[in-house]
RNA sequence: GCGCCCGUAGCUCAGUUGGAUAGAGCACGGACCUUCUAAGUCCGGGGUCGCAGGUUCGAAUCCUGCCGGGCGCGCCA
């Protein structure tokens, strides 16, 4: 349950009653009133502003308009006090017995609570990672592949019906250079020497070894000699499946997992690309023009040049976009919005990619595409992910692709494990850059988020075993012994999982769920803290079996929650720290 | 030159889609402590939310213009 959409509920209905009554204005918009947590403690449990929001529209003044809800309320058996303050918002204090029934609710619920049905069961797609198949993740990859599964994962828990979806992007020039760099291995294969100089512009890095060896032991000396044109089909083949098992391998490593993986090459194949082009011209949104100049930068190269255009600019997109390249071939704008379509075809009116920042210059030509492809009716929100910078006790790490000495996702889970990898992504908003250090995220300390957590969790579990408690007679647990503020406190923010789940599914900001549960440690550790002081304030009070209980449901509930998060995060939740 | 993102305490960052006196951790200053699971704990100082206008009951949040940083800018994906 989430509380306050609860209490959302029964004043729209106080509203509703009050202009039955004829003591407001019928048919008032109701869109705006909110009942949030105060950012003060001090103020209340729960703020409506409702007086405020609906005062000029209802004729009355806000405090007015605030009495007339206060006198409703009272009467509620949840809440303890109704006041008016400020400008007219609404305080709400709510009995000590109703928020400790939340923990019965998080009790019978389990990892389950939070599960909302906010997004009504909307098919949603979410395409993420769509790494390009010439070479394994490295860490870049990483960070979009955790936020776009967990993003997914939080609007499933929403109650959105979510589709994770790769795109492959096997077509075009960089997966030629992968056949030919693939092809060089294979002469070495056959007992060739390839001095490394033959690698220049090419891939050189050892993982297309294996590839070479298997191409040759497959066909032994039939593609030596031959004509680029001639082996660049079989060798591409070979190597992009190849390459896809990479990344699918550092995908499971990382506990990620697409339901469907798309291949440009096939949209291609079948004349998906031609026919999306065909329903924009259809529209009269194709067109061949000359693009001016870029501003501002010296154009050396730059030519003039008539070509196949989309009508972007009439989509909000400052330019029209190119849809063919000089050579003839498709731009991968062209693909990626026969993709899209797909999507739209299959029934998806809600999308989300997941980019890297270095694409934000797509951003607005592909909300055009979408835009013109379905008449407007579909949304597509993408997500951008800026850097990961990666530390070693604070040391920069150096990484250059050129030389090969970049880190891969493989390397990084060997060293920090896949949890923590997948903990320390969210511990940032996606769109400001990461810190990653490799002995930091591995620290047993307090500064290490991953750490504090998963600690809290143990600390739970450890009380929990110690006092053998079932589910079953924790439900049964006489709660009304919970009474220190700091339990209340602690409750209060556990009830409050449900409204982050939705938030952070509708906002689309999977991070929240880590800096949620930072929260939750912190409380409890807290909490855990009184305990060293004074034995009478400890989980486990000697003496005092319904005191024991009682906490033990609270402890209960916390684990709770937080394992229902780390769920949503897919982190493992650990019983104990080594 | 244009577009997108960012600018919040000395540092690293949150800020619940516009709410009340802007928060946390680190660092700093002070006091305490030796453990039901092992990160020590508690208290304190610290701010023109880049700058200037605007919108309204109310702005860190929305709009406009500047300043500063990052990324991108036809024939890469």
């Amino acid at each position: 349950m989430n509380v306050f959409k609860l209490f959302k509920e029964r004043v729209r209905a106080l509203l509703d009653q009050a202009a039955a009554a004829g003591r407001l204005p019928a048919g008032l918009d109701h869109g705006r009133v909110e009942v949030e947590p105060p950012r003060d403690p001090t103020h209340g449990d729960l703020a409506c502003n409702a007086a405020m929001v609906l005062a000029k529209a209802a004729g009355q003044a806000p405090r007015a308009l605030a009495q007339l809800l206060i006198e409703g309320l009272a009467l509620d058996p949840a809440v303890e006090s109704a006041a008016i303050a400020g400008p007219g918002f609404v305080n709400l204090r709510l009995k000590d017995e109703f928020w400790r029934q939340r923990l019965v609710d998080i009790l019978a619920a389990g990892i389950a609570y939070g599960d909302s049905d906010i997004g009504a069961g909307q098919r949603v797609n979410v395409e993420y990672v769509s790494a390009n198949p010439t070479g394994p993740m490295h860490v870049g990859h990483a960070r979009g592949a955790v936020v776009g599964d967990v993003l997914a994962a939080v609007m499933e828990k929403a109650g959105f019906a979510v589709a994770r979806e790769f795109y492959i992007n096997d077509a075009g020039a960089q997966v030629d250079t992968l056949a030919e760099s693939a092809y060089l291995r294979y002469l070495e294969a056959r007992g060739e020497t390839i001095p490394a100089s033959a690698f220049e512009g090419l891939y050189p890095g050892d993982y297309l070894k294996p590839v070479g060896a298997e191409l040759a032991k497959i066909y032994g000396d039939e593609w030596r000699g031959s004509g680029r044109e001639t082996r660049l089909g079989p060798m591409r083949e070979h190597a992009v499946r190849a390459m896809m098992g990479l990344i699918k391998a550092d995908l499971e490593r990382l506990g990620v997992r697409h339901a469907v993986f798309a291949s440009e090459r096939a949209l291609h194949q079948a004349g998906r690309v031609e026919a999306v082009v065909k329903r924009l011209a259809d529209q009269d949104l194709v067109y061949t023009g000359v693009l001016d100049p870029p501003k501002g930068k010296p154009p050396e190269d730059w030519e003039p040049r008539p070509q196949l255009l989309f009508r972007a600019s009439k989509f909000g997109d400052d330019i029209d976009r190119p849809l063919k390249k000089s050579d003839g071939a498709w731009t991968y704008f062209a693909a990626d919005m026969a993709y899209h379509l797909d999507k739209l075809e299959r029934g998806f009116e809600r999308m989300v990619d997941i980019w890297g920042a270095d694409h934000a210059g797509y951003v607005k030509r592909m909300k055009a595409a979408v835009a013109a492809l379905s008449g407007g009716r579909a949304a597509l929100e993408i997500r951008l992910c800026q850097m990961v910078n990666l530390f070693d006790r604070g040391q920069p790490v150096k990484m250059s692709k050129r030389s090969g000495s970049f880190v891969t996702l493989a390397d990084l889970i060997e060293e920090v494990g896949r949890d923590v990898v997948r903990f320390i992504m969210l511990t940032r908003k996606s769109d400001a850059q990461l810190d990653f250090d490799f002995a930091k995220a591995v620290e047993q300390s307090k500064d290490n988020p991953v750490f504090y957590v998963q600690y809290a969790h143990a600390r739970g579990r450890s009380v929990l075993r110690q006092t053998g408690f079932d589910r079953e007679r924790l439900l049964r647990a006489p709660l009304g012994r919970l009474t220190s503020a700091e339990e209340m406190a602690l409750i209060r923010l556990l009830a409050g999982w449900p409204r982050l789940v939705e938030g952070a599914a509708l906002a689309q900001e999977p991070h929240r769920v880590a800096f949620y549960l930072h929260d939750v440690a912190g409380q409890f550790h807290g909490l855990w803290n009184r305990g060293n002081d004074d034995p009478a304030q400890r989980f486990i009070v000697a003496g005092d079996d319904e005191l024991t209980l009682a906490r033990g449901a609270l402890v209960q509930a916390m684990v709770d929650v937080v394992a229902s998060g780390l769920a949503v995060m897919g982190v493992t939740p650990v019983e104990e720290l080594r």
